[in-house]
This record gives structure tokens, sequence and C-alpha cells, in this order.
RNA sequence: GUCCCCAUCGUCUAGAGGCCUAGGACACCACCCUUUCAAGGUGGCGACACGGGUUCGAAUCCCGUUGGGGACGCCA
């Protein structure tokens, strides 16, 4: 059996993380199975389905590198399916007509709250002859629910999970208007794209003894379910919209690498021994739901970071330059200097070692980018003072005629230090303060030697005493 | 309120009854390396929520308590 998946995001946002890890984890599975991993937008509530959510959540998707099979199915679309199988379920007498206003039920929900009881349906058109209804009104399709023993879901994540049928009221299926629930939606929607695994937030997981129903009364074989426990935030709130639950794009602008976020929701709940650093390819090869596990997870943004800084290191230097390039207007506040481009593309190697994130490695990248006289910082002014600006001058009339590459220009500069009876570090940082305005920057000599001489000799210059 | 789920260092987790003096990672601290900052290396701090069982033996199994989360819509 061919393994499909899905993905079932309903477009009234973002991407957010959670659904990112869910899409994720379906991904993984589809892949290592060699399955399919299917899309469906569930739209089946117009008010609140937008174009934009649905191109954001696509676009988060791609970013992330989890591509999927085939078109999206719009849920929507598929409405008429969804009445035709509420019609069956009708006809089978799994399902009834239900002549209860909104307005009653409203009513019907306050008395039981008033009164401490469950908020359930009480059944009032259950066996009540539909000869009672008033002429021409209006009625909704709900499932005639059994009433007695229980509904048993064997979950691949969390066990076999049973409830008591007596707990579980008669849901709607088709609404007054026609337009058919999510409860029906989903089941016929799974049914028909031949699912294999429904794989979702563990807030699904009371809604899945319902859908259990409807695969009864249809007839249908269920699929497997396996319920995901959700990602709280770093306070162990419920991540919420409310609570700064953030779409992958704002994960995106804050610089953090698809590759890296992958590994870093795929280890929240998933685990292979003591394996922290699991690139993709490895963990299609590893992924399996048994791993899973079911406690809930907070989200811990300097893991995200410690593992982008290290999928920065492995990353190509034309790839980050690139990504520099984008974010280096933002930083500078202006266009980058002509040659900034170059001199990052060359330099790239030393400036991703130092840094976890693209907006530290623009910053650290900028430098490069900025036009002389270089505005010093706060620990380069210091390190400039009356003896450093000397120093800065002399150090600069010793190297003019250097061969300039980092290892000429390194011998150069101990070689003065020495004559001076200076240690190197004193020689260094005044330069390196000069060179790059700041106090911490990549080895100073390859960066003199990707700055060229004009440039650094007038950097040095500049601050000369 | 009713039902469902969960519970190991601050955080993510390993752990399938003896291999546990509970392992790894992030964070933090110290040292080493070093032209700065990183990276890297070494070491340190740090947890089985609580109470009962079961068993020769429990982080692991059972029950309860507590705590956290989720669901109870003509939302998805």
């Amino acid at each position: 059996m061919t393994v499909v998946t899905r993905f079932a995001p309903s477009p009234t946002g973002f991407l957010h993380i959670g659904g990112a890890r869910t899409a994720l984890f379906n991904w993984l599975f589809s892949r290592h199975h060699g399955g399919r991993f299917l899309l469906r937008i569930e739209d089946t509530d117009r008010a609140r389905s937008s174009e934009a959510a649905v191109r954001a959540i696509l676009d988060g998707l791609s970013w992330l590198g989890l591509e999927w099979d085939g078109e999206p199915l719009s849920q929507f679309s598929r409405r008429e399916r969804h009445a035709e199988v509420a019609q069956a379920l009708l006809a089978k007498g799994h399902a009834y007509r239900c002549y209860c206003t909104p307005e009653e039920l409203t009513a019907m929900r306050e008395r039981a709250l008033a009164e401490g009881r469950t908020i359930r349906y009480e059944g009032t058109w259950r066996d009540r002859d539909p000869g009672d209804a008033p002429k021409g009104a209006p009625y909704a399709i709900r499932l005639r629910a059994p009433t007695e023993g229980e509904t048993v879901v064997d979950d691949l994540i969390q066990g076999q999970v049973r409830v008591g049928n007596e707990q579980l009221d008669d849901m709607i299926l088709l609404r007054a208007d026609g337009t058919p629930t999510y409860m029906l939606a989903v089941v016929v929607d799974d049914h028909d794209m031949g699912i294999t695994h429904v794989i979702r937030g563990d807030d699904h997981l009371t809604n899945t003894f319902r859908q259990r129903q409807i695969y009864d009364g249809m007839g249908w074989d269920a699929p497997a379910f396996a319920h995901l426990s959700l990602i709280h935030g770093p306070d162990g709130a419920k991540l919420s919209k409310r609570h700064g639950a953030l779409g992958v794009d704002a994960y995106r602008d804050m610089g953090y690498l698809p590759e890296a976020l992958r590994n870093y929701l795929l280890r929240l709940g998933w685990s292979h021994g003591d394996d922290e650093i699991i690139p993709t390819e490895q963990a299609i090869a590893w992924f399996g739901l048994e791993n899973v596990g079911r406690s809930p997870a907070r989200f811990d943004f300097d893991k995200l970071a410690s593992l982008n800084g290290h999928y920065m290191r492995q990353a190509d230097d034309e790839r980050l330059a690139t990504l520099v390039m984008d974010r280096l207007p933002a930083v500078l506040g202006a266009a980058p200097e002509a040659g900034a481009a170059e001199r990052i593309r060359r330099g790239m190697g030393h400036l991703k070692e130092r840094a976890k994130t693209l907006i530290d490695l623009a910053e650290a990248a900028a430098f490069y980018a900025r036009p002389r006289p270089l505005t010093l910082n706060d620990k380069a002014l210091k390190i400039l003072d009356e003896a450093g600006r000397r120093t800065v001058t002399e150090v600069g009339g010793a190297i003019a005629a250097a061969e300039w590459t980092a290892e000429a220009l390194e011998a150069a500069v101990r070689g003065f230090a020495e004559t001076r009876g200076l240690k190197l570090g004193a020689v260094a940082q005044p330069i390196r303060a000069a060179v790059t305005g700041s106090n911490a920057s990549p080895p100073i000599f390859d960066v003199m030697a990707i700055l060229g001489r004009e440039e650094t000799l007038g950097r040095l210059s500049d601050v000369a005493k």
C-alpha cells in the first residue's frame, strides 16, 4: 500500500510554526515511505478564508522546502460531494434532519451551562417525525451517533484512546444553507483522496472520535491516525497568534535558514537517540512515527539559533553572500559601496564562522560595504586612543609596500610589532578598529587582503594621528 | 463543568523493569586554543512532579493526587 499523507491548513492566516511542523512530519513520513504528500486547503468557511492566506501558506511551505505532490485541493470546490455523502448518510438512517434554529441551540447551551451540565445537543429532532417541522423550514443534517458503547481510536502516537459514546452528541454534517461542516468535509476528502495516514495536531484528537463515526456510518475504512502534541511558547502557554505565534515568513526574516528550521522542528517531538544534527536526507531515511514523543514541547530560540549557526557554516558561500546582499541596504540604510558584493563573497568563509543568523551575518559583513571614513563603534574608539592611533599611523607606513596577501601582511605586522617590542594584539587591535570600525571581526589580515591595499591604507589613514 | 491527552536537568530530549552513580544537545560558568570575536576542545552546574502499589529489583508497569495542555460551534 502506498502511503498518502496530507497537510490541510485553513487559509485564515499565515503558516504558523505548529502547522509547519505538522507539514514537515507529514512530508517526512510520505518521503520515507516513498509515498505521496498532498495539500488540501480547508476553505469551507468562506468568510474567514482568503486568497492571500492561501498564498502565504504555499509560500511558507515552499520556502521550507516541503514540496507537495499534485495541485492543492480546495475543500470548498468539493461541497457538492460532501452534500452527497450527507444525503447518503440520511438515506442509510445514520443521519437525520434537525430543524432547530441557531437561537434554540444557543438557548440550549446556556441552559446546560447554567445547570452545570455538559454542553451537548439534546437530540430534539433525533427521533421526531419530520412531519412536525414547519413547512419549508430550513434544516441541518445531523449524524445519528450511537448513544451506547464506546468509540475507540488506535492512534499511532497516542496509543489506544477511547471515549464513551454518551459523551458524543449528534454533530451537524450539513448546515441549513447546504454547506458541509469541517467534520464531514475532512472525512469525505480524506477518504476520497485515499489518505492512508492522517498526521495532525493534538487539538484534533477528540474530533477523531466523531469522524470515526462518520467512517463507520458510510462503511468506509478509516485511515491510520497520528496526533502530534502541540508546540507551546517559551513561557509554556499555548502558542497562539495572540501569544506571538509567528508565521514561517517571520523566521525567514529573522535570518534563519530553512534547513535549520527543518532540523529544529524535527527535534521538537521526534528523536533518534542522541542525534541532534540531522540533515533532511538523513531525516527522511530515519523518520518514523514510533519515535514521536507524546508530550508538548516549548519553542526555544537559542537552540534554533545554534542549529542555524551550524547550517550557516555548512552553507555555500555564494548563497550566503547573495542573502547578505539582499539584507545589506536595510543594515546600511544606504546602497552598498561598489565592490561590496565581491568582498563579501570572498570574506564569507570567515564571516559565516561567527554568526548565528543572517541578521548577524549581514551586520558582521557591513564593514565591507560601508563608505570611508568609517564610523567607529565605542569599543573601536577606545582602542584607538592616543597610542592606538600612533600605532596605526606607523604600521600603515610599515606595510604600505608589502605584498598584499594575508600571509605577507601578517609577517609584516608581526615584524613591526617585534621591532617595537609590542605583542601582536597591541598592533592587530588598533588595525582592526581602524579597518572594520569594530573591536571584533574576522581575522584581520584576511580582511586587509580582501579590502585591498588602497582601501585598507585609506581606512588606516582616516584614523591616523 | 464534562471528556481526552501529557508529565526526566531552565529548554529540547535519550531511556521499551536490572546496562542508570540517569546519557546527549541548547543555554550558563571555568579552562585550553587564539591578533579580536566566533568556531572547536576539556571540565562544571543541572532532572526522573508527589503519594501509594506490583516486583527480588521501577525513571520505566498499575492506581491516585497535583500541575500543564486540548476538545466540547450550523469555526476549521
